[in-house]
DNA sequence: AATTAATCGAGACGGTACGTCTTGTCTTCCG
DNA sequence: CGGAAGACAAGACGTACCGTCTCGATTAATT
């Protein structure tokens, strides 16, 4: 009589499921903001049961991480440990990761969860744990290695460099200001003060 | 039959509720989080009516808006335009910034705001237009005379200098991190260069 | 500047005011009923402040009791207590508060006053002392005066009889039936039974 | 964390739920009158949600009338259709049906809903509907019956002498007179007019 | 004439209830 | 057992009235 919605895969979890959801916050995100970001919403333009989310994820914030860790690792992967970290290399990720902040719809993920995280310290635990901390580790890695082969010169250690460059960013993109590359640029050369024969 | 709890000014607003509002919104914010600032809350702590509230302000961040303007004109009001501006007033004043930020509970309102500015577009036109961009004139300005007067030699425009400054700071303080002087003396070096006889 | 809204007859009690106060509630009850017949729509209707209704009615009941009683003495007078009663006269006198509930646009305000009491018992008290008694009392010694000098032979005493008619006229007016010549004349027969000689 | 205070049925209704709201809105109706018969009020003695309140009755009249339709069913039933209509069957029934108004506190709902329904339309086309309506057929069906048989010679017809029985009731019960068996007696005497060998 | 006293329109105030929405938990039934 | 469906208790939303109050103006009667 009724019509089956979805092929059920018995006792497994549900591939499809997941993936709906996923898509649901995402597009929900960037459709109509965070505000519309409720549990019901996301059920609702899934065609997912409520109880689907609950089991699976503790918090839509862990629904927006799932997606923000895929696509950062897809748009703006940090350099790996044993490449060579030039100048270049640096301004390239940096470039990308601005890039990913101010015309990524992804971006959009990040600095909603930047804004939750300061409103509800669960989420503040989470986004750290899951993505900030792990990025950050690599980030100073490759700064740090710059450092080690001459390449930079900063007056700040790679955390507190990164937190200027990070922390500026972040700011420009979240007001709408855009970041104009001579900005980036500028940014680079007074923070990380990059050896002249770049 | 009910005893009068709080004598009626008349058909004048009343200062008493205004302030108990204030006060009741401010405090639940330190106390509890941005989440538990619903109307009611600080409708039943104020021990208001929720209709006074919602008769002088369009949305909690207004209220949120009114405290944040007042403390931060007593806590790090931006050097008067006819001040001379040296570099040691400019990096008295952000430190008096980061202190309001990191120390002061008045600072987490603006980190709120800021956060939830991210979420609402109306929360972001708000705080734009009667704290962000006034103060940003008053702060461009002063450093647009210091360096008018050779104080400082930055490579950046004032504005997008003062992005670098205030989304490092904000940054810093948002993830918990603090704010140390070495930090911010540093940066006030790479990104403003001051003049050496400093 | 401001053009003076209504002339203020002084420390006396304003004679316009109170008319149109008593209009207003008519009027609303009429045109949107009694839900809608709120102390703030009176107010605002009249063009008055709410204290002034307050000061001088203890509620909207006692304002719709105001122009019932003025509305049914007007529409309906009981026959003077040294008419002589003869069924006519009766028969008369109950079509006249037939037609009052039935067509009168002041008969819903007896309707909605009889509703209220079965709601409120202050609104019951009231009704009773200042509407329904002094008129019962009216309409007990007319009957009495026809029994006496035989114009009637009614089974019951003649404050269940017109209990009987009442409740039976009330009643059809309430449920919208109408009240046709011959439903009330068949009552007055059977009820009251008057002398063949009518 | 809060302990399950009843258990839940899943996503059948649950059956608690809706006797605790109609119990709690009977109990309120009798205990502190119609005024007091608020959904916040029903809900906060139910122990029930507003909404579950919400889901099942479009406002609180069908709730009322939800317990008076049972109730009424149980106290004083409409003789059957195939029932011999004697005059004392029918007279049983109107005494029935009196003590009901003036004894049973489930009178009180019917009472009060011919009151709301004086106040609201929906109120009274639900009533009518839903229970007046009903009622009223089988009685009229019950009366003619007996009026074929000659148990009674009424002037009136069916309908109308209803009318004027059920009307001097509601109106004696309303006004808190009670009804004295010689008062139904005489009614009927009258109005109906049985055969002489009852 | 100056003062006093009451009325008036206006509207702020602390409350309560409205009907809607979302939360996170729980239960049922289907595949 | 996973998943769709959805009932449930809880509680915030923003609005409407309640009845009380205070204000500043207006006007009549009393100094």
């Amino acid at each position: 009589m009724t019509p089956p919605r979805r092929p059920h895969p018995g006792n497994r979890r549900d591939e499809n499921a997941r993936l709906d959801v996923l898509h649901a916050a995402d597009d929900l995100l960037v459709e109509h903001g965070f505000k519309a970001l409720t549990i019901e919403a996301i059920a609702r333009r899934a065609g997912v049961a409520k109880q689907t989310i609950y089991r699976w994820w503790p918090s839509k914030v862990d629904i927006l991480l799932d997606t923000l860790i895929e696509d950062s690792e897809k748009r703006f992967p940090v350099p790996l440990p044993d490449a060579n970290v030039t100048a270049a290399v640096v301004r390239d990720y940096l470039r990308a990761f601005s890039r990913f902040l101010v015309d990524d719809l992804a971006g959009k993920v990040l600095l909603a969860l930047m804004a939750e995280a300061q409103h509800d310290p669960a989420t503040a635990a989470s986004l750290r744990e899951r993505y900030l901390d792990p990025r950050r580790a690599q980030e100073r890695d490759m700064l740090s290695r710059g450092v080690e082969t001459g390449e930079f010169t900063p007056r700040l250690d790679a955390d507190s460099a990164m937190d200027v460059i990070a922390g500026t960013l972040l700011y420009r993109a979240s007001t709408g200001s855009g970041i104009p590359d001579t900005l980036l640029d500028t940014l680079i050369e007074d923070v990380l003060k990059p050896a002249p024969n770049m």
